[in-house]
DNA sequence: GCAGTTGGTTGAAAATCGAAACTGACTCAT
DNA sequence: ATGAGTCAGTTTCGATTTTCAACCAACTGC
């Protein structure tokens, strides 16, 4: 266990750790307020000895943190860490993904700017020119993280 | 078969298309412009069996498109639709995330602006105020693809 | 003809998942 | 203090998926 895996690549190491068919879907949930074993079990459909090895394995990856609500019996809820609310961007991203893709443009729930209730989309952004840049204007290149290889790597 | 869940989430719909451990690393392949069976299969290690699979829902789901690269023998290299191009955000978040909080702050690789060099983040952007958004400037409401239930969805 | 490449298919073994039963600690109502 | 109920799991076992390896077919280049 704890296996480091060396993969040179973020986007792999992230789904080795989240990607598999629940546990984004458990964060959805605990960003929405579900928080408890039992409440999470019934909202997603998931087996409970799946939810139990998932919450584990995010509790080992620091994303979700257990803590009691109550003393005798002692029970927990699980709560997001920075780590785990720093997914908030990825969750966005496939909502809005699945609402033009999927559900045909018809957003079952909307995210809007505060200050116009336009709906808002997820854009890469140029800190430095101010700008949204489109998939055509994005290069890659190595970074400080990279041990060994060059290969390139568009996304 | 072509089960239609109509579960009121996009992100519940996302995941049910592309949230498994392979499809989401095969996007990011033909993103990389990697995109010939045989290489994809090497570059991931996925058993070819699965590929297949893999590749042809991603065909059904309109995200990959099968275009023949030469005849005789008729040989097909696999393209993101607009349909999966359109998943660049996501995996975008996906990856600066993992930079962030599994590579330790620093990336194997780094996605930069082609005019300037800056390594972009992603934003949420309204594109009628033509800003980006901050997290406290943003509120969600039931959006036009809700059918039934009023649950306050926050992400 | 023969090796090599590409893009698969097939089948068996191994791993994973899902549903249901069971457990244990506790509460509350009678 | 007996009994029903809740919460958070664990255990078990059959079903499904995944992996691994072998095989196949169409073609190329020599």
């Amino acid at each position: 266990m704890h296996k480091q895996p060396e993969v040179e690549c973020s986007i792999q190491r992230t789904l080795d750790l989240i990607g598999d068919r629940w546990t984004l879907l458990i964060v959805r949930d605990l960003f929405r307020g579900v928080r408890r074993f039992s409440r999470i079990q019934e909202d997603l459909g998931i087996a409970k000895n799946l939810l139990t090895d998932r919450l584990g394995t995010l509790v080992d990856a620091d994303i979700v943190e257990k803590v009691p609500y109550q003393e005798r019996p002692v029970r927990h809820e699980y709560r997001l860490t920075e780590k785990g609310r720093a997914l908030s961007p990825s969750l966005l991203a496939l909502m809005r993904w699945g609402d033009r893709y999927v559900s045909g443009g018809l957003a079952p729930t909307e995210l809007v700017h505060d200050e116009c209730g336009t709906r808002l989309e997820l854009q890469p952004w140029c800190t430095t020119c101010n700008v949204p840049v489109a998939p055509t204007d994005i290069s890659s290149r190595p970074g400080p993280g990279r041990h060994i290889g060059t290969e390139d790597t568009r996304v």
